[in-house]
DNA sequence: GCAAAAGTGTTGGAAATACACCCATGT
DNA sequence: ACATGGGTGTATTTCCAACACTTTTGC
């Protein structure tokens, strides 16, 4: 059945770099942004910073953080670049998310962009945010942003949604210092869903990713919560030696 | 605590639409590419579509299928583009994975490429593959490949594996007809695991997105398989009532 | 009749859910 | 003292994993 392949086949053409370079400079007229989508937790609601759009067409509109990708900057670090300039935040949790190509998706001309999802303590930045046209959304009132960034946050939100019910993501959100209650209304929050006290307890115990501070909150109105941290070294290992997934939380109950 | 912002801030000034043109095409120097990783299945093995890298550099290596995108041309397009010149297939399963933007990670300078996945029946495209610069590898024999497509297919490889437990992708490699023992064949391949044959089948009927066809495979020496066709608008339908995930195959066992 | 894979049910353990009472604090 | 949320244990159900024998075909 095997016929020989060598008579019938034309040798294919072998390019030069500079060939194949001319090619790609004869292309690329296309621009390259990094849009991020930047999420806090504050006021148990899960928040989105947006800024005005810096465009006359869309002066009314409120988007996301982006800019053009530098020629000499990796594509991550652009959006760490991003992220730093408008929360003063490094060594954040940063994600790539998706990239968005359609022709006609911004009015300037041919703009690609990657979308980034990042999650940072809200409380770590009060700096930039004085600017009111930067400003903290509650992502439930998230309509109508200008080009596509609709889609570019739902899609983002789709996938935060997805990630914080198998890797712990969700302790980026909070401070250090948190409560099991404050863990539970982070995911309640994200998920838009409500869960048992005892059994998330007990899950998250399970996991054995927390470490008891032998502290309690103080100044609230009722019996103090203990005060937890999250381990990180713990999870890590947890995540190499069981090929299980340590992490999972999934709730498909819509709220009430 | 809250005071009045009108005083402190300063209007940030609006661009119009020729100023931020100006900004964006002075620096798009950054050429943009598509990297298609085809995924096929047979004899029993999950197989990658590679092609010798054209350039000379990197003429001993394989590489994956790519292109340019054009400036008139969609991202998605562009992927279906590459995968409609190489393998004749329209309408095939194809999903954007991840972009890749390191500032070196082409030799010809500064490229960045999004990586898509996608997953055809291997048997529906005898066309190009005469010519032996394009070959089927076994995944598991898939090192060494030119630039940084090595991580590139790692990473469709690692998405692969974990979205095929979530949804019913592994059909797009399968006939039309099949058995479930082929069926189960594909995902022990896929995963690189050894299920139990009476679970997977109860899992698979339980999920009832099978068609029984009242046929049956012939000429193997030994009792033939029943034959099934995959039901997709019954299984569309349960993902929009049910909000539940229906295929769920999670699998951690290494094989043997 | 024999080799080789198809087809089929049950059982035990683990995990998820549902659920109710006492406790510590601020007012 | 009381209002508020913190903290805990158990019974039930559901899901998953383990496992062995009979059936059908080609040779």
């Amino acid at each position: 059945m095997h016929m020989s392949l060598t008579d019938s086949k034309e040798k294919k053409h072998i390019k030069t770099l500079s060939v194949v370079q001319s090619e790609v400079q004869s292309s690329n007229r296309i621009g390259l942004s990094v849009d991020c989508v930047i999420f806090g937790f504050d006021e148990n609601k899960l928040k989105v910073l947006l800024i005005r759009s810096d465009l006359k067409k869309f002066q009314h509109k409120w988007s996301l953080l982006g800019d053009i990708v530098s020629p000499n900057e990796d594509l991550d670090e652009a959006a760490y670049r991003i992220l730093k300039k408008r929360t003063g935040l490094n060594d954040v949790y940063l994600e790539q998310v998706h990239t968005f190509g359609a022709v006609r998706r911004h009015p300037v001309g041919r703009v690609v962009t990657v979308a980034y999802c990042s999650l940072i303590n809200i409380h770590h930045h009060k700096l930039n945010i004085l600017d009111n046209e930067l400003h903290w959304h509650d992502v439930r009132q998230v309509i109508d942003l200008a080009f596509d960034h609709q889609q570019i946050f739902d899609t983002c939100y789709q996938r935060l949604k997805k990630r914080i019910q198998e890797h712990p993501l969700g302790f980026n959100l909070l401070p250090k210092k948190f409560t099991l209650r404050d863990l539970q209304n982070l995911y309640e929050a994200i998920l838009n869903t409500k869960m048992d006290r005892r059994n998330f307890r007990k899950k998250i115990f399970t996991m054995d990713i927390l470490v008891d501070l032998n502290e309690i909150e103080n100044n609230v109105p009722h019996r103090p919560g203990k005060l937890y941290k999250f381990n990180f070294s713990k999870y890590e290992k947890n995540e190499l030696n069981g090929q299980k997934l340590i992490f999972e939380l999934k709730y498909n109950k819509p709220a009430m």
